[in-house]
DNA sequence: AGAAAAAAAGAGTTATTTATTTTTTTTTCT
DNA sequence: AGAAAAAAAAATAAATAACTCTTTTTTTCT
């Protein structure tokens, strides 16, 4: 459903924001390298590196060069909710779009009634969508304790 | 969510539904070739080939060689789910991994509470899943009248 | 100032999915 | 039997997605 891109962007910055709640302060704001997060969360260095350079392009990161550099948060992860990350690479059509490719469900003048399928299908997406929505990293990360609870391979 | 190869079934399989439905008879099974099928759904004519030689080996449908020759159905299409369909070409993992690709979901000794996605996107997928279970194609393509109904591009 | 560390950028590669072409086999009909 | 119609099979190509490598730029620290 998700590309991968959004699935490893959404893992690092909860990785991102669980490693902030540990171990950042008021005063110091915590970078985190590439390196560090892609060894970690086993995501191909480079490939996240592009991931990272996107999210900063988005607002949603801040990256900072140079010795000691990494990413930190350009926004509060409470604000930041998963459908934000996700709309930045694969926008929102993948929620507009009928998931059995039946092409006319977004067309004008389609008519709902007209497809045996729309209705609890579209039900079943807008909830997906909705709940990505609904969900900000901040308080997701929240129930996160180790790098084991949800990311090990 | 779906490889191209299901989605495409499964706009065969309606279509073939609906003209058996319109134009066949208990004595004359109604077979319908890949040209015709391919050019009024506008799917290209020997990829949807090879995806109904796929739904013939896994008996959904019989084909027919030669002049006069194309697809019919070899069981009743009520009894055909659209689960059924998705399953030849994408597997029933589709519906126990994770959608965010958060890998430990579906590992053995891993604790829902662990995620705190979880339980809401299971529930989505679920829910997907089990509509695709109870829907069966006959009963789908009662309820279109003309390909234009949701095929048409 | 200079070295080193890190991200940025861009070009390039690999793998997978989707689609096309060509050839073969089977069947039907005259 | 022979021609033609259709599916089957196999090989190839195109498109897209996923990933890698190399070089450049920026920053920091000594």
């Amino acid at each position: 459903m998700f590309s991968s891109s959004s699935k490893y962007a959404i893992r690092a910055v909860l990785y991102l924001a669980m490693l902030t709640k540990k171990n950042g302060s008021k005063n110091k704001i915590l970078k985190v390298g590439i390196k560090k997060l892609s060894e970690d969360l086993k995501i191909p260095t480079f490939f996240l590196g592009k991931i990272m350079q996107t999210l900063a392009k988005n607002k949603i990161l801040k990256s900072h060069k140079g010795p000691n550099g990494g990413f930190s948060f350009n926004k509060d992860p409470n604000e930041i909710s998963l459908y934000e990350i996700v709309k930045i690479f694969d926008g929102e059509e993948i929620f507009n779009t009928c998931i059995l490719g039946l092409s006319l469900c977004n067309q004008k003048n389609f008519n709902k009634e007209d497809c045996p399928f729309a209705y609890e299908l579209d039900l079943c997406v807008d909830r997906i969508n909705k709940y990505l929505q609904n969900t900000y990293v901040g308080l997701a990360a929240e129930s996160l304790n180790t790098l084991n609870d949800i990311f090990t391979v």
